[in-house]
DNA sequence: AATGAATGAGCCTTCATTCAT
DNA sequence: AATGAATGAAGGCTCATTCAT
């Protein structure tokens, strides 16, 4: 009977050190062999595992994308007003780690990429859709359907912007500022003080 | 006889290949060739003039960010009260050529680089640094200068928001909306602020 | 409690795969891992028993060349006449499994290894010394010594003619056919010689 | 103005260095840093030149038969009689370079890598039509039509069988020597001495 | 007896870059 | 001014082989 069970650690290691390596780089561009290395073990293995490199990062961003919308899942259950629930969808998106530089970096290598493979794409279309249906279902007890919905489109803008600047140390917004700014957008569509 | 005073041509050509074939592509990982190509002419010819590849692409965002900055410039003079400038502002960001498709995904790929690159840091550095002064200048007039700054900021991560949306057709916002998105943001801080 | 006398039953069972591996793929560059699952077991069972996958394929080879000998003696065993004899010999090269298309595949595989390697060579000049005084033996009854030795090479390359043209489909002669061809051969040669 | 006109010379001194390495080594399986080495230039060239590895392999066997189809025309229109034209063809394989033991071991390499590649197998297969096409027509004006490509069938699976065992030094006929026996044998079949 | 785990070595392929003309 | 020719360096991927259990 050889070494069992491994296999679970090493694709949990291999995309670890995955969003590690491209939230460091701030690229899809690094090397196989820089991921294997963080996650202690050979290339060879991570082919072994996960075929090409395309499947590693595909399987990364399935990661990152199931780790947002677990978080997501976790704070909206905690929140009972409407202006609760909007106000824990933002709270997660510049949570720890999901506000982490690396993690914003590697979420902005990954939306680079969908300009070009399909599959990324579609991956984060569905987490924009369910982003925008969340923000409008909440923020629809509050306003006009209308109105919630294009309060939501703002508000996704402003946390793509948020993160694009995270990433880049554009202003550098720390988490409480960040979400104190989309906070106060939200306060002034809804036309009163929170 | 050597064809003369084809060096400001070239680069010109080159540069403008540049920005098409990373706009297209949505990332500085394009070939040489194919950007020389574009240009009609051999990559050898590229390099001549530019040296290595990286000056070009250094080349290329700050043809972009001139580009810009003129754009501005002529915005900004037009303009006569304070309301009119931020608009102004706003609006170049989102007028044809800025906002088109290509130019934006250029403009992404280029934010990517700066994570890596010292230079494109400094370079993006300094035309943020712009767009947050000439924003906050203009809504002093009609604001605390603390709450112009903030108002600034939130204008800011809303373009860039917008702009990374427009990459990745995420809601694919077109021109008047996403203006019409932002000036609506300024138009509520103002209203709030006295 | 390990399973014993497992290894007889392995060892046949991997030489199996590999000839039906080999004659599928039509070459020997097939993997030790696809041998190795066609014997329902791993490639590491397939090293532990062979060593390496030379060793493996050797193995393979004198699989395929006994079985042809073991043929051979058991049809002219029941030969009486030269004539008899000769056409026993020409009958078990077409035979089945002799000439089913794998095994034809495989034989070729191996031909064309015997190019590079010195045992594979040797292995296949017994055969071929064999055959050729095989059909000497049995032909010099009918004719003149060095006119046997003479038909003997034309029924051994008309064999492999016939084999290579097997495998690729060219004509793609069936057993009957392929008998009939190399039969009247030796009949014709027969027939000229007194 | 640049070094002109090197890619002709580097398409032929790179087929050439295939057909040598192939022939040598007996199989497609050679190394593209080894062909190009034996043509002078590096790997990276000759991917220039032909694309991928598979592309040069296919470059290289058309070339082997357009060689053999260029000196069959010459052979055939050099030939008066029937009978005479029977013999050019056979002449054909066996002369020099076509029945080196280079060429022929390239040639067999391409006959095993035919059961794999479709395109292969579609070269070899008009290769193979035109002989049969050729040798029955030269031999129906002398015997009956059904004979005849009967006949060219024969004469084909000899030609084959002789390859391999030039390739393999399995008696290692000599050319002379292969010439003989082939020419025997469709004298034989015309039933009648030469 | 048997295998999952793991890797080193090797090959194809790409691409920026240089050079001679 | 311009380019075809040419290459070195680098990375992805495959596979036989070894090892611990």
């Amino acid at each position: 009977m050889p070494k069992l069970g491994m296999e679970p650690l090493r694709r949990r290691a291999l995309i670890d050190a995955a969003v590690a390596a491209i939230g460091e780089a701030g690229t899809l561009d690094v090397r196989m062999s820089d991921i294997a290395g963080r996650a202690g073990v050979s290339a060879a293995l991570a082919h072994h595992y996960f075929g090409a490199k395309d499947d590693l990062l595909r399987a990364t961003m399935r990661s990152l994308l199931a780790d947002l919308t677990r978080e997501t899942r976790i704070a909206l259950a905690r929140a009972v007003t409407p202006r609760q629930r909007a106000s824990a969808i933002v709270a997660v998106n510049f949570s720890e780690p999901q506000f982490s530089p690396d993690i914003v970096a590697a979420w902005l290598a990954f939306y680079v990429e969908a300009q070009r493979s399909a599959e990324m794409r579609r991956l984060l279309g569905v987490y924009a859709r369910r982003l925008h249906s969340n923000l409008t279902h909440a923020l629809s007890a509050l306003m006009p359907r209308v109105q919630a919905a294009r309060t939501a489109e703002g508000v996704a803008a402003l946390i793509d912007g948020l993160y694009i600047r995270r990433a880049l140390k554009h202003g550098a917004p720390d988490p409480a500022s960040a979400i104190a700014l989309v906070e106060d957008y939200i306060t002034l569509k809804l036309g009163r003080t929170p």
